[in-house]
DNA sequence: GTCTATAGTAGGATAGAC
DNA sequence: GTCTATCCTACTATAGAC
């Protein structure tokens, strides 16, 4: 636990506001505000507006990346690689929350290269549990029905999982991940 | 088919901008340019840019609160009135697909009344899906999970799919329904 | 590292001509 | 019903003092 850099604390505090209203809605005295300075000052830390959406996109974007690839190479069945990669976004949700809002509603605004290669990671996420899931049809593994519907689906829940988790910490995180993934496994297995 | 009036085209305009990029970030330079007139034109048209978003938002979460109310208090079995929302859901969807991107992402720009107004239809509707939900479980017709799972499970769902659905349009909606209402079903059933 | 002051731009909306 | 011109406000970002 190192004390965040100044940098880090107005990430940290534009994540929170951007889920609340919106990259686009918030400004930059909004987010001065929250951290009880001027927007001025802000610039000491940070270059531009887009830099904060950008570093906050594209890391957990990475995050998720370097998971999936992890868990498509591995030997595991096809179920376990399915389970390990609602395990991912939980995981990835807890730890990044904020954040999650920005990558699901504000990707849009990504300036420059980013644009690109976020969505070349998207695409590559997608394709590489498009295949776990056809593969898992292929050995019956995973009910025959049309595999893009399936993988909407499970897709669906786990990128809203951000929407829903803070409301629900009560749960403990061992009956979240248990019962979530309970459910998400009755809906596509054969 | 009617000749749509001027309002409806801006509406219509403005739904697939809002969607597109996100209410904050659409000017009203950005919507006239869409329709081929001068951003001062629209205001003959319309009061406001809050009106047209107030518009598109409440009026597809009136259509969702009259179908959920008739679902509810109907006679089917729970498994039916379940199959009945999720088709509610792919028929509002199909009719709106646009609005739905503000119904899911802009609803905290609402101002005024409209905004408690939309988060009461909005609880409601949950409460009513919530209640469905419980009544399986307790009739041992739906699986005996945490009913918060499995509601936030169908209803997210459910709430994506206006971003899937235009690319798949390839798809018949006879085929569309059967599958997605098989797969959500399947996640839920006891 | 934060401030005040401000440049430069773009936003929503109105007035009044055609 | 649409236009041009424009008001007023608010935005991102910079300059330079402390």
């Amino acid at each position: 636990m190192k004390t965040p850099t100044r940098k880090e604390e107005i990430i940290k505090s534009a994540a929170k506001l951007f889920l609340e209203r919106g990259y686009s809605a918030v400004t930059m005295r909004d987010l001065a505000k929250e951290l009880g300075i001027k927007a001025a000052s802000l610039y000491n830390h940070i270059s531009s507006k887009h830099e904060i959406l950008e570093s906050l996109i594209i890391s957990v974007a990475e995050e998720f990346t370097v998971g999936m690839n992890q868990i498509f190479l591995s030997e595991l069945s096809t179920l376990e690689k399915v389970e390990q990669v609602i395990h991912l976004h939980i995981d990835v949700t807890v730890k990044n929350q904020d954040a999650l809002g920005s990558l699901n509603n504000d990707w849009m605004h990504l300036e420059g290269k980013a644009l690109p290669y976020f969505e070349q990671m998207r695409n590559q996420y997608e394709e590489n549990f498009r295949q776990i899931i056809k593969s898992g049809i292929a050995e019956g593994s995973i009910a025959a029905r049309d595999p893009e519907i399936l993988l909407f689906s499970v897709l669906s829940t786990l990128r809203t999982l951000y929407l829903w988790y803070p409301k629900k910490n009560s749960i403990d995180m061992q009956t979240l991940k248990a019962d979530m993934t309970a459910t998400m496994l009755a809906s596509i297995r054969a």
